[in-house]
DNA sequence: GATGTACTCTTCAGCATTGAAGTTTAGCTT
DNA sequence: AAGCTAAACTTCAATGCTGAAGAGTACATC
């Protein structure tokens, strides 16, 4: 076996660590914006993994879990076309077509042209599809009754409030959301 | 044109409308619960785009800026191996030659073998490597400020300390953070 | 000191995504 | 109604990732 020795481990570093050692390669850091910043990176890392080890358990792809997501807030009858869908994913259109390939191959949902519009197409949620979501939402609740379960009911509001007024302020300062999101939702703020 | 009759519009709902859809759509539905959450994945989204857009500005890509601060989170000399590194961002092995491949020709790191185990590779930051990651900390040092500017100390210190204990419950509830992450920081939780 | 085993990195095939070009349809203008 | 423009979707080449197989090196044991 190779010695361990010489170069770093790949173990990630716990929170306080990792503010360490920014605050030793960065002086201008105000260690407790770094600590909000990086909890709520981390936060949302796991919370994906969560969300993730869930789809899997019931047999789909997050790709599909977004999907029927965005289908289902629609509201009935569960219908979108490729493009409003893409938009709403913040995917191309070439990559819609594609995921709505599979799904329809999985019995997730039809797809049929507009015959009102026939440049258009319907993509309709399935009751097959309809239910993976709410079995998806069932166990998406355990998880975050969990997750909070430490929180006071006044923590809870505390925290609702000041998240909502952070969301606000970067809202404000960037109108333009949508787009390109996919490159960018990596493990990519981790702490910066 | 199309009329845009039919088939809703594919914009980006609102926080307030998108808690009103799930719970039109899902009764065993917590709003608060769903509030924060919801803000959580959102906010992270927003961060992520303001990086991505920093790092644009730099001229390099989200991938670069994830190698260059593991390389210089892990201390002077700034060097690691390439399956640590692939540990650190959640990464396979092949992903990673390829990645510091790209790095190489940009000038960002540069690749030896390590001539005390010839079967290790040793990755080094350049000076250059280095001073783009602390141009990219100071563009992410003003927009943190900003996000954060609305909270006063005592919100700043509630907030990171409520997030904090939310961050140990969930890593309790999942001790094997590391791992296949890429798929998963996408735009997934995006509400659930 | 020869063989076996484990580990590190690279190469390769498969898949999802992007950006751009191509196809079909709708609506506007003359 | 012929032609122009715009829009919705699909197809295609290129890129980056995964998972698995392959090549090279070091340590352990016999």
């Amino acid at each position: 076996m190779g010695d361990t020795s010489g170069i770093g481990a790949g173990t990630e570093p716990t929170l306080e660590e990792q503010i360490a050692a920014y605050q030793r390669e960065f002086q201008d850091l105000d260690p407790q914006v770094e600590q909000i910043v990086s909890a709520l990176s981390r936060l949302n890392r796991r919370m994906n993994v969560a969300y993730s080890r869930q789809t899997a358990a019931l047999g789909i792809t997050n790709a599909d879990w977004e999907v029927l997501k965005a289908l289902v807030l629609s509201g009935a009858p569960y219908r979108m076309g490729p493009s409003d869908l893409a938009k709403r994913l913040g995917l191309t259109p070439a990559a819609m077509t594609h995921r709505i390939d599979r799904m329809v191959a999985e019995g997730l949902v039809t797809r049929k042209r507009d015959e009102a519009n026939r440049v258009r197409v319907i993509v309709e949620l399935t009751p097959a599809g309809r239910e993976k979501w709410l079995e998806a939402m069932r166990l998406a609740t355990v998880f975050e009754g969990n997750l909070l379960q430490d929180l006071s009911p006044a923590e809870r509001t505390a925290l609702g409030e000041m998240l909502i007024r952070l969301l606000r302020r970067v809202e404000d300062a960037q109108p333009d959301a949508g787009g390109r999101l996919n490159d960018l939702d990596e493990n990519f703020g981790q702490g910066a």
